[in-house]
DNA sequence: GCCAACGTTGGC
DNA sequence: GCCAACGTTGGC
């Protein structure tokens, strides 16, 4: 059974246009043990992940991802030209993880952090909690199926 | 092992 | 651009 994710990426940097041209990227630089463990331990292939744009005006969910190759090493920790590099992970004993995720589809209408916030069907998610940091995150079924009627509605 | 200092994230 | 929240580091 597949599980439902979310993730957090600064559309400066690497946005669902992006994805959506290149058809499918590897996560790379998430330097948070907690987002690591989900994504090495937990994130399988055929899961789905909402795409969402932090660090931005406004910060919005703005499509969707699939899971296509499952936890491998981060290699971009081991290239000192690498803005991720970080000389603790050694390539015999990776201290970081990545995913593959393909381009499933970006929404017709992204859903604004402001409107999940205002969603009582959402109030339980990470991402709406005060200082949440994780780039990385599980989401119910529930939660998914909502954010991604919310997508589809007229303003 | 505690905890202050520091760096980063990310909303506003 | 500001700053609150949080994770990590390092002195002791």
């Amino acid at each position: 059974m597949a599980n439902y994710w979310l993730m957090k990426s600064e559309p400066s940097v690497y946005s669902i246009d992006d994805l959506k041209k290149d058809k499918k990227t590897y996560w790379d630089g998430v330097r948070n043990y907690q987002a690591r463990n989900f994504m090495r331990d937990q994130m399988k292939k055929g899961d789905k992940v909402i795409f969402y744009h932090s660090n931005t005006e406004p910060p919005a969910a703005v499509g969707i991802c699939e899971v296509v190759k499952e936890g491998y090493p981060d290699f971009t920790a081991f290239d000192p030209e690498d803005p991720h590099y970080d000389p603790k992970s050694k390539s015999d004993k990776p201290t970081w993880y990545m995913v593959d995720v393909k381009f499933v589809e970006k929404f017709e209408r992204p859903v604004t952090l402001a409107e999940m916030k205002a969603n009582p069907k959402l109030a339980n998610m990470k991402l709406v909690q005060r200082g949440n940091r994780l780039s990385v995150m599980p989401v119910t079924k529930k939660e998914f199926d909502e954010i991604v009627r919310m997508s589809k509605k007229k303003n």
